[in-house]
DNA sequence: TAAAAACATAATAATCTTTGCATATATTAT
DNA sequence: ATAATATATGCAAAGATTATTATGTTTTTA
């Protein structure tokens, strides 16, 4: 499997708004369930799936203490992808020459936009 | 909004494994559609249908040449991206000391694994 | 030892995505 | 004009994801 297929799962697992926050979160620091539940104001059950999903993808693992899990970041892809994530662009990649061969070929079109 | 939340609607555009191939695909060069359609052995409307959810979130444009739609890769952060993706890491982060404090403190647990 | 706290799991319901199919449109060739 | 090629669109069925509700487990506290 070639290497960006084999991280399009991990993609998918990323891309949702409170998994993403939970991760941003524990760029921070360690953090239990309860911490999320009270940051995102979502159900302890809700908060536990997401960590589950993390989890089986082994994004995320935890120590026990006492009756809390501190959850804490393992996948090193992460905090580069969230750095990446706040990168800004200036401009647009310039569009190519029109109109540049294509496996079919070019047609004797009008060549407009 | 953050940034991060701002992209995310990208990352789960991106997030997927015939687009990220198209994506891939247009990062070598100008592709029309049936090119796509022959490479990953998908119908038409299919591939009609991906590029435009890409083209709606402003990651591809196209030049028309005369019946072809030549699309080509219009959002910087792809390159970035992909580019990523292939990169290869030696281990995990690092487990912290356990166990650090969370919001709701350190319990007197037996702190194992 | 009973109750409470912190978390997990399971089952279901609600929602979103994806695909397939039929059809529509635009352009070129005959 | 008519047919053929290239692509787009609309809609319904199937599939996947997410949130909700109920319940279970473990640990601590009273």
């Amino acid at each position: 499997m070639l290497p960006v297929e084999s991280r399009l799962e991990l993609l998918k697992v990323i891309a949702h708004p409170i998994r993403i926050k939970i991760l941003e979160d524990l760029t921070k620091g360690v953090k239990c369930v309860s911490d999320f539940e009270e940051a995102f104001d979502i159900s302890q059950p809700n908060v536990s799936q997401h960590l589950k999903l993390l989890r089986s993808h082994h994004v995320v693992d935890y120590f026990v203490d006492g009756r809390l899990k501190c959850y804490f970041l393992k996948e090193p892809f992460i905090p580069d992808l969230l750095e990446l994530l706040k990168k800004e662009y200036k401009r647009d990649i310039p569009a190519p020459a029109c109109c540049p061969v294509t496996k079919k070929g070019t047609y004797p079109g009008e060549r407009r936009r």
